[in-house]
Formats: structure tokens, C-alpha cells, sequence
DNA sequence: TCAGTCAATTAACACCGTTAACTGAGATTA
DNA sequence: TAATCTCAGTTAACGGTGTTAATTGACTGA
């Protein structure tokens, strides 16, 4: 019976193998080119297979979006290990997202609906989201003990400085070096945290 | 020959009524719903039809992006007329920002391709685009008399946070209020307009 | 009356997400 | 052994998309 063996294990490679392949698409020809069909044909198999993985393409790019945050997450969560100085720890998790926008931007796009990407279920409502805002909610209140309202507040502060700034790179990136931008977007975060004390 | 007269005009109206009918749509269904059929059927034609008015939906998404680069423009230019101080310059024009986003965000999401709209011809190339950043740097240069660069890297920097904030007060409305966005808006653009003395 | 013009239409092409119907090979059972 | 069942994987289909070619049909000027 190699059958209950060998399924489950091929069953996980097809499933990471439908992913991988739609995030490659998306990375050389943007995720309005990202369709079913081609996914299918990249692993070998016809369309109505990777609907027996992912319930429907929305389900496939929210799938895609989470890995984007856990990930986040992970690198965020191994900067609190290495770092113990709260700013720069803040500022080390601005680099890192940074870092993780200019290398894969397709998942970025897909986590914020850029670019033509769009994912209709509610990123609010994502876990993984949830668990980057705590993880940095709870940076910035280990050298800010304020109320929790005061923290979401500088959070969404934060959050919205690097956001605007990686987005705003990106669309610019042909007129202005993206070098530059980075070096702007670095000035910027560290004077945002040392602004915080 | 009435022919010569009423033809134009009328194209006129059909070609304004394309543009108002795709903006509908996108409002009410988002821009993902927006079809060429469905703009057809709206403004009585068939699909045909609206070729002969944009070359493709990318030359009409375009338009729309103009349209509101230029409404801001123009927005931007009354507040110059209007206030002599700098400082409420600016921050006069980020309310504006503000509010044209919030009133607006089917235009807003077209011009920086967010939430499924998407305009494949580079935004960086739009004249309507660089006119309005001629303007704001204008306005930051008028009391901050630095070199063009300088000017540049501030500008850049407005526009990070202030688009930050708009996109991201968007994506959290559900759960953040829009109300208290806004005051954090306020507040940011306050505080950055103020810091540039 | 005939030919020409031209706005507007229908029909078509190659795609899309998604689902139902079908195939065919291997396992199970009588 | 022969018939039945299971099930992974396929093809076919539905209604949609952007876009273009072919076609209609009413009005114009000769």
C-alpha cells in the first residue's frame, strides 16, 4: 500500500509546487498574467486540479499573502532574539521590511492588492497579519509603556511612514534610483525611532 | 448640415459619459467589475463602440488617472491662491489630499493602481502627475529655499507619509475608524509641515 | 436609381475562473 | 476469472473578458 504513503507526500509538493509557480508568474510578468490555466500547464496537470488544492483563486492568493506575513514574522521575531535595544530593534524590523519589499516584491504586491494584484478576503481578517501588528506593537511598548491605544497609534504611524515610502519607491524606481529612495527611507525610520523617546 | 455640429458634440458627451459610467461602476462594484461590455450596455452602445472613443482600457484608465491628478491639481492651485503662509499652504494641501482620497477612492485607486485597478502605462510619465509635484515642491520650496534635490527628498517624503496614511486608513477601515485616522493624519501632517522650519 | 459613406452592429478569437461530465486504470468483490 | 467499484485526472462546457474583422443599414450625392 504505497498508495497512502506516497500521496499525502506528493499531494504537499503539488500544493507548494501550485504556489511556487504562481508567484514566479507573477514576479516575471505581474499578477494580472497570473491565471489558472497557465499555473496548471507549469506543473503538468489540467486546470481543475489545483482547485482540489486551493478552493478558488482568491483562497490561492490569500495562501500566498499569509506566507508573506509569516514570514515577516519569523524575521521580525529572530531580530527581537538578536537585538535587545528597542530602538534598534524598531529599526532593524523597518530595514527587514524593506529588504523583503525590494526582493520579493510580488508577494508585497499581493499583500497589499498593488499593482493589479487582488486578493478579496479581507487582510484584516488575516492571522498571520494580526500576529506582525502584535509583534510590533509589543517593540514599540517595551521602550513606550503607554495604553494600548496610544501604541496602535504610533504602529499605524510607523506602519503607514515605511509602507507609503516602499510603495512610493517602487512606482518611482525608474525615474528616481532606488538607492537613493533607501537611503531616504533609512534617514526617515531612524529619525521616526528616535523620535520615539 | 447640422452634421458638423451636433456630431461633436455629442462625442463629447458620449466620451465624458464612457469615463462617468466606468467610474460608477468602479465605485460601486470596484474596479475589478469595470468591463468594456458593461460600460457599453450602460451608455446604451455596444462594445465597439467605446474603441473609437479610447484605443484600448488601458488609454481609459489613463484618462481617469489624469482626470484626477488634474482635479488636484487644480485643487492645490485655489489653495496657493487662497493662503499666503507656507506652512498652512502645505498643510492646507494635505487635507485636501485627504479628503480627495475619502471622497473619491475609486480615482485615488486608479491613479496608484490599488485594490485591483490597473493602469499598465507608467504613472511617472503622466504630465497631470508632474504637474502636481511640480506644485507641492513649489510650496515646500517657497519657505524651505533649498537646493532642487533637497526639495526633491522632502517632497518625497510628504508624499510617503501622506499616501502611507491614506492607504493604509483604506485597508483598516473596518477596524480603525476613519474618523481616527483622520485625526492621526491631521496630527502626522501637522507635526511634518511644522518640523520643516 | 445607383453607388458611396459611415455609424453602428453582430460575430469571432483567444483568453479567463469555475464546474459538471466523462475517461480509464487499478483495486475489490462475487 | 469476470464484474463492479473507486478515484485521479481529463475534456467539455458556461458565461464572462479585451479586442478586431466583417457586416448591416440608413442616408448622401450623382
Amino acid at each position: 500500500m504505497e498508495i497512502i504513503e506516497r500521496k499525502p507526500r506528493n499531494r504537499e509538493q503539488t500544493r507548494s509546487g501550485i504556489l511556487k509557480t504562481a508567484k514566479a508568474i507573477a514576479r516575471r510578468e505581474g499578477w494580472q498574467a497570473v491565471s489558472i490555466r497557465k499555473i496548471a500547464d507549469a506543473i503538468e496537470y489540467s486546470a481543475p486540479i489545483v482547485y482540489e488544492y486551493f478552493d478558488s483563486k482568491d483562497v490561492l492568493l490569500d495562501e500566498i499573502r499569509n506566507e508573506g506575513f509569516r514570514h515577516l514574522y519569523q524575521e521580525y521575531d529572530r531580530i527581537l532574539t538578536v537585538y535587545r535595544d528597542p530602538e534598534k530593534r524598531l529599526f532593524e524590523i523597518s530595514l527587514v521590511q524593506w529588504e523583503f519589499a525590494r526582493q520579493q516584491p510580488e508577494i508585497y504586491q499581493v499583500m497589499y492588492n498593488l499593482d493589479g494584484a487582488l486578493c478579496s478576503l479581507p487582510v484584516h481578517q488575516s492571522e498571520a497579519m494580526q500576529a506582525v501588528s502584535r509583534i510590533v506593537c509589543k517593540t514599540i511598548f517595551s521602550f513606550i509603556p503607554k495604553a494600548e491605544e496610544s501604541i496602535r497609534r504610533l504602529y499605524f504611524q510607523w506602519w503607514s511612514v515605511s509602507h507609503g515610502m516602499i510603495t512610493l519607491a517602487m512606482l518611482l524606481k525608474n525615474e528616481q534610483p532606488i538607492e537613493q529612495s533607501e537611503q531616504v527611507y533609512r534617514e526617515t525610520m531612524r529619525r521616526f525611532v528616535r523620535d520615539l523617546r
